[in-house]
DNA sequence: AATTAATTGTTGCATTTGCAACAATTCTGT
DNA sequence: ACAGAATTGTTGCAAATGCAACAATTAATT
């Protein structure tokens, strides 16, 4: 059940006593349910111990734009976003278990002392950097001017981190456009112009970055 | 001298006592010093105690883009950025003092156990917190398909958290173009149709959002 | 297995943007 | 106070991109 990193290092035993201390709630949730709104504005963190779900958006416009798939071990809260975001919610993908705590709780001296407490902040400290490291890569990604650009460098790091240059894609096309802040029209049409012109070959979701 | 809300809550004294116990460094840096290169590979974290500093990139053609103007108590380090930026420095822009310690004092117990370590955990939460809040923001921006859009959002932004209309740029043109990671001359262009349209007035670098 | 929903793939066209180049202005250092 | 550097402001033009619209394929639901 302890898939997250956040709970690194912390057996089942004191995680219970953890729980507890914490005034934690686990809950269960079916699929395609609503697990909070208005995220931004509170102070809560949420992990998702099983299931799937969306961080999700609505803008002005009513337009629901998804900010981040979460997974099994995934953490969420408003600590994570930008305090201007105005809709943001939860929702569940699948039947899902979520277990909820006040962020308040993790810097706060535990009375008790527990000694689970050092290695969740220690965690919390790993999760906040590594969240802070994706965000710096898309950013990366996105100050690049051309669609191509983006490809290029996203194919790149993808293909670094798995140390192969034949991959698949983790998500969608349409999301892929989302993360790249570009239209997906344009980013099939820039796509198959990287073929034209032999930077990769694709098969479906399957990129092959060519060594020229 | 302590301006850093990383040190926050920390008296003079605790702060030397904890300098000691965390081997830290602080040293003075003339103008135009680089004080660390290839930053992302280290675990080091930089305080600005006085002066003033930028973040560079230099990617492989040997541009320098700066990635973050770092002025009197802001925090730096590999933690904050991405693993796959290569040549990460700090430059001074005028005379500066900069602390200098290892990351994995922080989250390491003390073995004296000094009261002012459970302070600097949380503020380091916090200003991770804050960073992730800034890079939300940026992406946020960056990802609007239009310069105009980009404009607009950055404003209102802007004169939200001013809780005023008018107010002053925080940076030069071409920085804010970096910043939306698109073309100067093209902002500009942007930014004169917007004063036409009547969204916006401008003298220099003061900025009026219009109510329309 | 059949129906519906979602994603992929493609294209024409108008608009936006980047790029290059230059003059004007403001800022900096000596 | 001056010289040089940096920033601002503008423009023409080519290239890239967004948008709309649609068919084809694949995935999901009942």
């Amino acid at each position: 059940m302890n898939k997250s990193s956040l709970f690194d290092g912390i057996n089942e035993k004191d995680l219970k006593k953890m729980f507890k201390c914490f005034d934690t709630r686990i809950i269960e949730y079916k699929k395609d349910t609503t697990v909070i709104s208005n995220m931004a504005k509170n102070n809560l963190i949420g992990v998702i111990m099983e299931g799937e779900a969306v961080l999700v958006r609505y803008d002005y416009n009513g337009n629901r734009t998804i900010l981040e798939h979460l997974e099994e071990g995934s953490v969420f809260g408003g600590i994570f976003l930008s305090s201007n975001f105005n809709e943001i919610s939860v929702h569940t993908t699948s039947y899902s278990k979520i277990v909820m705590f006040d962020f308040d709780h993790i810097p706060k001296k535990c009375n008790k002392n527990c000694d689970y407490h050092t290695v969740l902040i220690n965690n919390m400290l790993s999760t906040l950097a590594e969240k802070l490291q994706k965000l710096n890569e898309r950013i990366e990604i996105l100050t690049k001017k051309s669609t191509r650009e983006k490809l290029l460098e996203y194919f790149e790091n993808t293909g670094r981190r798995l140390g192969r240059k034949t991959f698949t894609l983790p998500m969608s096309y349409t999301d892929l456009a989302d993360y790249f802040g570009v239209d997906r029209s344009a980013l099939m049409r820039e796509l198959k112009y990287l073929k034209d012109d032999g930077f990769i070959e694709t098969n479906k979701k399957r990129i092959t970055i060519i060594n020229y």
